[in-house]
DNA sequence: CGACTGAATATTGTCTACAGGATGGAACTG
DNA sequence: CAGTTCCATCCTGTAGACAATATTCAGTCG
């Protein structure tokens, strides 16, 4: 089963393949969905979509499957894709898994720790403090995302990994207009939790998890008033 | 917005439509797949399936596009859509990150508890040990679908109800050939539960929950042996 | 003037057709 | 006989067309 050409393994860059399209419309229109290009309830019509994408209705439909499937529209029989409307109920039971689910993945993180990992976290981090320090916002929330990707990493449970990254990236969708305003503390925050996990302290790392998520969802009711 | 016609309000049975076929056929495969009339890895080709069930390619291949994000089906490129083939890890992941979301659950049903809220979780209990008593395990199985439904319902979190939902159905695929032998010690684990919950006890909901759904899975991975 | 009825329009749901890539096997070469 | 190349076949990905259903708006009646 060896290659009998003599080119080593990964020199051929695997030369992109443009894939199927219902794949790029689907990042395509979560993309326009998360930015808010399209609004909350904002009807979404098969043709106006595949023309303004070059592409014909059928890529499209099995992109709205998708998001429809992962709670971005709802598919109304008989009448089309809405863009979903986030109630206030809803957001908080989305905080309220999103705070299970991170703080079991930091408290598997804990228990499965080992140095390098540590080192790749604590980089991490401070690429998003220099992000912070320099009013550099978008980049902060990215960091952001990427650190809790990595936590998620450590914790080693595929399933978990999948579920956490739907959970989080509605989350941020909500909680975009807010988010703009925790920075700093946030980032002490993943301090204490790189921590906990360095030490393989699990009942630290849970309980550290618990508090940085509660404190995010706090924040974010209190923009209601 | 009153109504002009004389009929009261739920009179209308509402005439049952046929509703989008990708949705019945979604419905038949799922159940073909989890009654393992379709075996893991095995190709599914869209025109037969079309073919088998009466209609076009293209509800075939949406349904597949929504099992696939839900992690029935893989779905590569080019190649067509295959059934999902667990492994022991995803199993464990699986089994995992149920615990979780059924704990989590447990402790909300506690906090939320009600009286007739108990009146039916008995209920429910009630006629699956009589199913057990019966020998009928697939009343049996059935019940406790339904009981674990219901304490998931009192949670009053949709996100997570759905996100179990999804995780308990694909379990109970893994888990079919063994759950066979679980009968008895299930049902008293269940009374326990219910005790609990009827207290308030989230505490005490919590800790019996996570021991029966980790109950199951020793039982899970002692049969490997 | 308001409410109902009806046709016209727009949009979805489904089917059929066609192009491109993948798979498997036969023929060919060393 | 082993390995390779090429071809036939099958299947998926995408597009376009048609039928069915919902929505909108104008016209009509009370």
């Amino acid at each position: 089963m060896l290659p009998t050409t003599g080119l080593p393994q990964g020199a051929v860059p695997k030369l992109e393949r443009p894939g199927p399209l219902r794949d790029r419309v689907y990042e395509a229109l979560l993309e326009l969905i998360t930015t808010r290009a399209l609004q909350p309830g904002q009807h979404l019509v098969e043709s106006e979509l595949a023309g303004h994408l070059g592409v014909s209705r059928q890529p499209v439909r099995e992109a709205l499957q998708r998001l429809s499937t992962e709670g971005w529209v709802d598919l109304r029989p008989a009448q089309g894709a809405f863009v979903h409307e986030p109630t206030e109920d809803e957001a908080d039971q989305l905080l309220t898994v999103r705070t299970l689910l991170e703080t079991e993945a930091a408290r598997l993180a804990a228990a499965h720790v080992h140095a390098e990992a540590i080192t790749e976290l604590e980089k991490l981090c401070a690429e998003g403090e220099r992000a912070v320090a320099a009013d550099d916002v978008d980049g902060a929330v990215a960091m952001n995302a990427r650190l809790h990707a990595k936590v998620m990493e450590l914790a080693g449970n595929a399933v978990l990994a999948e579920l956490a990254a739907q959970v989080d990236r509605r989350v941020r969708w909500y909680y975009t207009p807010v988010a703009r305003q925790r920075g700093r503390q946030s980032w002490t925050e993943h301090r204490e939790l790189i921590a906990a996990i360095g030490e393989g302290d699990e009942q630290r790392a849970t309980a550290v998890m618990r508090a940085h998520t509660e404190h995010t969802r706090k924040i974010y009711h209190e923009r209601e008033k």
